[in-house]
DNA sequence: TGCATATGAGTAA
DNA sequence: TACTCCTATGCAA
């Protein structure tokens, strides 16, 4: 389930359990062998999220400390184990096992061992992240700037801005009835912070409670057991919440898109 | 039981 | 643009 507040959470969560400790690490897969095997032992010093991509730090004894990168794509996942002694499944790529906390990852689309300049070369490659607190809207306004695509490809870009996925999307779209195709350069200043401003505000309550929610109303944080489809707006509906017209189905960079064609017709 | 689908992104062309 | 990686889930049969 990973969009931003996905990891952001694993991130914190790993922080906790296995921060400042040494931590054994495997790789029952096979797959990330060598660097399991360089890992194992050493003292785990941090966990960190940039958008989608989770970083861990290793000290390093004599050497330089050591980092982890890991996406996991469309498919990858975590899962916590009670104790090492549960078997993990043939398809973990990596097990980290703590003095009370095992996780199991599987699936993922990267996880490599790098230094520090390969966690800063992928960093660099990111755009700002909401959920990073060094980043502002004018760090958003001033990447849309430099954008000639439709807005609802630029969301998706993780260069133009990190850490967003499909379900965002086109939930930020129809809140802000933007249409999909308006060109990110054309929003107005106002529009993109707000934009930001919603974005920080969905992934922080994401990373609260592990899920997306996109209903609650503004500046709300109590949040009532909803059912799935009262979590998002549009996203997947059969019919706009606001109007109850047909919702429009379609593919915009490279993904599905739902929007209502008659609420979101603004162009900025 | 089996198949379509999915919240992602790199690479080749 | 098309193809590839790779796993879990939900729903139809």
């Amino acid at each position: 389930m990973p969009e931003g507040h996905t990891i952001h959470r694993l991130a914190r969560d790993h922080r906790g359990w296995f921060g400042g400790r040494a931590v054994s690490t495997e790789s029952p897969q096979g797959r990330f062998s060598e660097g399991a095997e360089v890992l194992t032992g050493r003292v785990f010093v941090d966990a960190f999220a940039h958008g989608k991509h989770l970083f861990y730090r290793f000290a390093g004894s004599s050497d330089a400390d050591h980092y982890v990168h890991i996406h996991l794509g469309l498919f990858g996942r975590f899962r916590n184990r009670k104790s090492s002694s549960d078997e993990p499944t043939p398809n973990v790529r990596l097990r980290i096992s703590g003095a009370d906390r095992v996780v199991d990852l599987s699936g993922p689309t990267r996880c490599e061992l790098l230094d520090e300049e390969g966690v800063k070369a992928i960093r660099d490659r990111l755009g700002p992240d909401p959920l990073i607190d060094d980043y502002t809207h004018e760090d958003c306004l001033a990447s849309f700037a430099r954008r000639r695509g439709a807005i609802g490809s630029v969301l998706l870009d993780q260069k133009a801005i990190a850490g967003l996925g499909n379900i965002f999307r086109s939930e930020l779209l129809f809140v802000l009835k933007l249409n999909p195709r308006t060109p990110a350069n054309a929003l107005s200043p106002r529009t993109v912070e707000e934009l930001w401003s919603i974005s920080r505000e969905w992934l922080r309550l994401g990373v609260k409670t592990n899920r997306i929610i996109t209903t609650l109303p503004r500046g709300t944080t109590k949040v009532a057991t909803r059912k799935a489809k009262e979590r998002t707006h549009i996203y997947k509906a059969k019919s706009c919440p606001a109007c109850a017209g047909e919702v429009s189905v379609f593919q915009l960079g490279q993904r599905t898109a739902y929007a209502c064609a008659r609420c979101q017709n603004r162009s900025d």
